[in-house]
DNA sequence: GCTTGTTCCGCAAGCGTTTGCACATCGATA
DNA sequence: TATCGATGTGCAAACGCTTGCGGAACAAGC
């Protein structure tokens, strides 16, 4: 029950050699006769040495650990996110430290100062939808700690980040309505303070405009995505003037809570009005009325490019110890793309 | 552009004072001077002094980092279970490393390998389906460093762990069905090897047999959990000589192919055929024929609770330095729950 | 005046590892 | 014989912080 796990130290002693000896074998420097190396090295296994990487970590000041801060674990989007970052920092050698803000700002201030005091050797952010200050990443610069961020993108100049376009996406998702000969498409868009809200509608008013179908904006509803919310801009856009017979919808949830009001409201899904939607969530393969096609953002994609360029920065920085301000920013874009589910 | 961060070696200088000075001062050390004490924190703001964790880390042997070996992040249950265990760990001030097997057994051996030379203070673990040789958690114990396994628990003595007691959950979906009328009711269960559908065949005899029901073996089918293997279960089950007119399923997703397959076959769900499950995923607010009713299994409780318990045994552990082998372990178990869906 | 007790502070060791540099040994070369 | 590359090894500093212990300075008590 020797409670002490075996250092270097331990090896020398033994071996009646220096520690700096036994750390050159254990890492094959070519200094080292080969009596002496093997030596070492069997005894090592024989002690079962691991070296400590807490002592490493700090002499090295590197911890090949990326922290990620993001809002929900539990949400499909960021779960599969995360198990890209994961995959794709295990491959070179990184390991994960995790975080939820659970979209409170002040978590998310807490989260960078624990994650900085960690020392990671850089950071992927999707930021809480309520941050509106962005100080506390301003501050990571001066402690030049690399941050790329994903999916949910501060407004700042001067960043890496890894987004992708819900423009083109959403242009798919129009002209495929416009194919099926659907003029009047409406939209419950998400907050419009959101981004990604404000993304939709605007490849919405492209595609629309492109078509010479003219944009109207009372087809164009922002909700709070709740329930209640979705229901009444469902109402309100069925009900409406110029009703519209295909909605766009801000994610596949909101599809559904939609075609429960439009049933609701006695209408024929897929006859008198049709959805498309963004996500493509698995659940579209079990539901009633899935949407006809959903708009694919490819979260696993964008954790997995996060994490790579993320990674690349590092060594970048660990290579030009020259320290250029190396001025390029990373802006990464993937397409979205619309994937049409089996007409049955 | 100050690269080098200040380091209490920097304040002492600039203060003129010893470093042990400062490091105190900055703990609120009695033995201090308010004066001096007031000079150094004041100092340590102005330079924006921060301690730097991995020199603590190193030297305390301790990181406050639990590690998190996982299947698949990107699954439901394990995400809501990982969002469980960060928000437990971040209360008690610990951080999270995060590593996902795939059900991979050597990648297993590859995270906790990672998480023991990260020097995490103690581990989380649910382990891959493949695994069924436990050496790599054996080693662990020899490495003092605790760990707590949940959900899926491997089956060796001496362990702690949390789980969720799927028996109890079993009996409840049977004594409903019983309730409502049904005395044939069959069972879809996961591949035999696994412990949780071990677990739902044991409470399904229970309650069976306690219901006076005679136990039949032809109406519980395993399954390989894919689309085919559910299509095919299904199908035998409700071919058989005695069919059942209710039907428990593995999960949700399993009810839900089930049902598919039910009505491919003209059966009337509800009316000729009905389903209870297990997991109660959000998604039945929206499938057309949801469960009647879905055992929840509480992963985000299950998560926080493995998390409270590991801390415990930190705690314990740092406390009593007198190593004594507290052979008490933790075998916490969650009770399942029933929850019947609205019937509309 | 001497002892005793506070109060405040510094010295230095130690945590485990890496690494620049100097040094010893030795056969080979001039 | 003196010089010189190889070749192999050790010394010691450095990373940033904590902490046991010793000690200076000063006031109070006898």
């Amino acid at each position: 029950m020797e409670n002490k796990l075996p250092t270097i130290k331990e090896i020398a002693k033994q071996l009646n050699i220096s520690i700096s000896t036994v750390s050159r074998a254990l890492h094959d420097h070519p200094s080292i006769g080969l009596r002496t190396k093997t030596r070492v090295q069997d005894l090592a296994r024989q002690l079962q040495y691991e070296p400590n990487q807490t002592a490493i970590f700090f002499q090295q000041g590197k911890t090949f650990t990326i922290g990620v801060i993001l809002p929900e674990l539990s949400e499909a989007f960021f779960s599969s996110a995360i198990s890209g970052i994961e995959d794709a920092a295990h491959k070179s050698n990184y390991t994960v430290l995790l975080g939820q803000s659970h979209d409170i700002v002040d978590k998310e201030k807490q989260l960078i100062d624990t994650m900085k005091k960690h020392r990671v050797d850089g950071l992927l952010i999707s930021i809480s939808k309520n941050t509106t200050n962005y100080e506390h990443f301003e501050a990571l610069q001066r402690y030049n700690i690399p941050v790329v961020f994903f999916d949910r993108i501060p407004k700042i100049p001067n960043i890496h980040y890894v987004a992708c376009n819900m423009i083109n996406g959403t242009v798919q998702a129009i002209n495929f309505l416009f194919k099926k000969g659907h003029r009047i498409i409406g939209m419950i868009n998400g907050p419009e303070k959101l981004p990604a809200a404000k993304e939709r509608q605007e490849g919405y008013i492209q595609a629309m405009t492109k078509s010479r179908l003219k944009y109207d904006p009372a087809l164009v509803l922002n909700c709070d995505l709740t329930k209640a919310g979705v229901c009444t801009a469902t109402e309100k856009l069925l009900t409406g003037k110029r009703r519209p017979t295909a909605i766009v919808t801000f994610n596949d949830y909101v599809a559904l809570d939609a075609v429960q009001q439009a049933q609701k409201m006695k209408f024929k899904i897929n006859k008198e009005v049709c959805f498309v939607s963004y996500a493509n969530l698995p659940l579209n393969n079990y539901t009633a009325f899935p949407p006809l096609a959903s708009v694919e953002q490819f979260p696993y994609q964008q954790g997995q490019k996060a994490t790579e360029t993320l990674i690349d920065l590092l060594q970048q920085k660990s290579n030009s110890e020259t320290d250029a301000v190396n001025a390029t920013y990373y802006k990464i874009i993937l397409e979205s793309q619309l994937v049409v589910h089996e007409e049955n």
